[in-house]
DNA sequence: ATAATAATGATAATCGTTATCATATTTTAA
DNA sequence: TTAAAATATGATAACGATTATCATTATTAT
């Protein structure tokens, strides 16, 4: 059963109400402005937490320790490979469904069964072109 | 100016001979049967020089190290979070294109320049479901 | 062939993350 | 409402993956 501590809502609301995608490392020095005394293993073992129970996306950069996304609403992610920015995207119903057909068709090309889908497109973003 | 070492076409080739996705590690272990003195740190240092320069690319695991794909052709990846089998998936020339029209347009969206992606689906694969 | 340049192998150092453990907090249930 | 049980915490050690250092060796250019 699991216990519900300040730490743990501090994290979550946390994450939530930020639509940068920080590192556990940026995550905690944020928290320890409201919670001073808070450990960087609490900060991850909650994000493990959060990330198998759905709650919280783990994204793996592409160089650079992981970062960790709030909104669990499918979308998908463009990483500035100049300035290490990561935007969401957020295609329309039509196009989400489209999407999900075609990871479902491709799957069953080699019998597999889909359970996440994790789209990144790397480049320069709209600042540093 | 670059210099081409026993070592590094031996990286190469053997890359490029497998259709695994094999880490820095495994490659190392595998190398050594038939270099015996080989160091991880030229294998380490090889594959960021074959990924800077596109021959390689570089895969970022969900859990586990990073792995290395010789096939440097679009393509998408089907990883199994069961037995971590990583499995390539080619789409066919018509998908590809609208995949690649769909990937301008959503990088238009927020007016950012793709220069790659990746499509990483994760699920069970016909083996482990 | 020699000098200049770059790569190697051994290994230390670093970084991100997880494990350990004694203490503290939260939950359960009497 | 309190005592016992269960779980989480914070400090920090340990770990695994990767990169840096550096003296030596191999490759290339003159």
């Amino acid at each position: 059963m699991k216990k519900y501590s300040k730490q743990r809502q501090l994290i979550y609301n946390s994450l939530k109400n930020r639509t940068d995608h920080p590192t556990a490392e940026q995550l905690y020095e944020d928290l320890k402005l409201e919670m001073p005394k808070i450990g960087i293993a609490t900060v991850y073992r909650n994000l493990i937490e959060l990330c198998e129970s759905g709650e919280v996306i783990k994204l793996k950069s592409l160089n650079g320790p992981d970062r960790y996304d709030g909104n669990n609403k499918p979308h998908i992610h463009f990483e500035c490979n100049k300035c290490n920015t990561l935007y969401d995207i957020f295609l329309n119903e039509n196009d989400l469904k489209n999407m999900d057909d075609n990871i479902n068709n491709i799957s069953s090309l080699i019998g597999a069964k889909p359970e996440k889908t994790f789209l990144t497109i790397i480049g320069k973003c709209g600042n540093c072109t």
